[in-house]
RNA sequence: UGGGGGAUCGUCUAGCGGCAGGACAGCAGACUCUGGAUCUGCUUACCGAGGUUCGAAUCCUCGUCCCCCAGCCA
């Protein structure tokens, strides 16, 4: 129905694929595959790949299988395995029964390792880690060849099955291909092809102890499975000319392979290793910590599946280094968030304002509106008494020009209530903070408008200060303080945030707020956009604020400051 | 200086010989019971030098700069 809104736009690896069809490279069919190795957690560059893998294919009317490539089980962990397909699910995608694992094919690829042994085309090798670096050659010299690599076939055969049943230790024969040691391109120069390592893997078990490398593994499982385009990022496109070689010595049909620029986003890192340290040194509270760019931490944070998908349709793909401005990330989980989040007020820092010519004890209850975006989301009502909260902020005793919120003498509107003038400051004698406003209220104002027409320029969130509930608000800022860390010199740690987690604790919800689900979102009226986090207690909500909102505000104040300052 | 790739607004991206477009960011304004949302307007780009052509971001040549590759990782 709503088709053009939906249509991703253009890019290079469309246009092959519109190209393909219609010459019929591959009947009309398109196969794609999202093959993640499951030793980590699924990041937002992913997010990228498996939007793009799961899209072309859907909109090309193909399908998208879904394959852990787990050829090294001393590094991959059914944890993974686990978190790596709840996350692709809950970014809304669907692979049916397409769950495939390279270990499934296995004894097919071991296969075909004998049947290039037995054509000469690989060969069992004894040189050590070092020995094997030392002759691959460097970037601009060629390599020398392995002694063994003129061994017979029969015992290469021999040998290589005495790998598969265990007679080595690990790290002292491999397989390898027989090739071209002088061959430009470093991956040509007889790559390993198997290695051994007596490992359980996390689904064969003890079955091998001889494991292929991803070099000879990828190609034959995109075969095996018809995969007809074949998207993988650009580092790889040095070893295409493997890949094609694998394939054609064995006879097999040849997949396409495009290559595409990861992404990077700026304020933060996207590399597992550095994901991986951030974990373990605990800079961050595990793999979901809301501060990570892993779906995981994301999904806590409290951004909608439906930003990620929006973001990576509109971030594109191409083949160029990149660095995607984060608040373009975060202008798409608003966007999205906007929509249907519903609005409730809390405040942060309280300052209690006593309005005194409200009674003692009574309560009054007045109609919010739940979303204005959305009329059918209906209101709810909200408990108004004399003694409230406002936010410290919201107040300044002497207020600059452009600030038009609650200053003494002021009127000001309380959201869904009424005009509110504030008459008395208190203080504490000793420090001279603010601690308490008093004021009067005008009860003509019921509902937020004045019936003498007059008008007020500011508009406050509240609560009431008698039956407002407690909660824990943790306040999230970017991880790093520099827009790319891991380009900056020296250790990338070095650029955290020390300000990137805050909490705040209590702060005061509305009554409404009573047992929100974990996970559910709210807009905090003029704050941001909150999440209920899986912390919670019955007695203490706990709530991560996923993003504030547009500040213009917030942004007078910066250009005030810089002007002051040059 | 072996091989592979890439250079378009600040950022991301479109363009496929015919007016360099969009989004984010920024700036200005309108509107507003969220300084939110919405709406309007504005600023800003083809890495460089030659060539082909009536016409070049696009084709050709020569440069420059950036990224990737020397794991028994993926």
């Amino acid at each position: 129905m709503d088709k053009p809104d939906t249509t991703p736009p253009p890019n290079f690896i469309r246009y092959i694929v519109e190209e393909d069809n219609r010459t019929g490279k591959f009947g009309g069919r398109v196969i794609t595959r999202f093959p993640p190795e499951p030793n980590g957690y699924l990041h937002i560059g992913h997010a990228k790949s498996i939007c793009l893998n799961f899209g072309l294919a859907a909109d090309f009317g193909g399908h998208c299988n879904f394959r852990f490539d787990d050829t090294n089980p001393s590094k991959e962990e059914v944890e993974y395995v686990e978190s790596i397909q709840a996350d692709v699910r809950w970014l809304g995608f669907d692979w049916g029964e397409r769950l495939y694992y390279a270990s499934d094919y296995f004894e097919q690829l071991y296969g075909w390792a004998v049947q290039l042994i037995k054509d000469g085309k690989a060969f069992v090798c004894e040189l050590s880690p070092d020995e094997i670096r030392d002759y691959r050659g460097t970037l601009t010299e060629p390599g020398r060849e392995s002694p063994w690599r003129n061994r017979p076939v029969e015992e290469n055969l021999d040998l290589f099955e005495r790998m598969r049943a265990g007679e080595f230790p690990d790290g002292s024969l491999t397989l390898r291909a027989k090739i071209d040691m002088a061959a430009p391109n470093i991956n040509l120069r007889d790559p390993v092809m198997y290695r051994i390592k007596h490992d359980p893997h996390h689904r064969t078990g003890d079955a091998w102890c001889l494991y292929p490398m991803y070099d000879w593994a990828h190609g034959q499982c995109d075969s095996i499975e018809g995969i007809t385009h074949s998207l993988c990022t650009m580092e790889y496109e040095d070893h295409r000319a493997l890949y094609d070689w694998y394939l054609d010595q064995l006879g097999l049909y040849h997949p396409q392979q495009i290559e595409f620029a990861r992404l990077n986003l700026s304020h933060t890192v996207l590399s597992k290793r550095r994901l991986i340290q951030l974990v373990q040194e605990e800079r961050v509270n595990g793999w979901d910590d809301p501060r990570m760019p892993t779906l995981a931490g994301m999904r806590r944070r409290g951004y909608p599946p439906a930003a990620i998908r929006s973001f990576c349709d509109r971030i594109g793909v191409g083949k160029r280094e990149n660095l995607v401005d984060m608040a373009l990330l975060e202008y798409c989980v608003r966007e999205d968030l906007n929509r249907w989040a519903p609005r409730v007020m809390a405040v942060l820092r309280p300052l209690k304002v006593v309005i005194e010519n409200f009674p003692e004890g009574r309560v009054e209850y007045l109609e919010a509106v739940n979303n204005p975006e959305d009329p059918g989301a209906g209101t709810r009502p909200i408990p108004f008494t004399r003694e409230i909260y406002i936010e410290r902020e919201d107040f300044l005793e002497d207020p600059p020009k452009k600030f038009y919120r609650l200053a003494p003498g002021r009127e000001v509107r309380l959201r869904y209530a009424f005009f509110l003038k504030c008459h008395e400051v208190i203080k504490d004698p000793a420090t001279g903070e603010v601690v308490e406003l008093r004021g009067t209220y005008d009860p003509e104002t019921r509902g937020g408008s004045a019936p003498d027409g007059r008008q007020v320029k500011a508009t406050l969130h509240w609560v009431s200060a008698t039956l407002a509930l407690p909660a824990a608000v943790r306040l999230y800022d970017r991880l790093f303080t520099v827009p790319h860390p891991s380009s900056e010199a020296g250790d990338f740690k070095q650029y955290i945030n020390p300000h990137s987690l805050e909490v705040i604790d209590p702060a005061w919800v509305e009554p409404s707020l009573a047992g929100a689900a974990p996970g559910s979102h709210f807009q905090f009226e003029r704050l941001g956009y909150f999440c209920v986090d899986p912390d919670s207690t019955a007695d203490r909500p706990v709530f991560n604020r996923t993003v504030t909102l547009r500040d213009a505000w917030a942004k007078v104040q910066q250009s005030e400051k810089k002007g002051k300052g040059s």
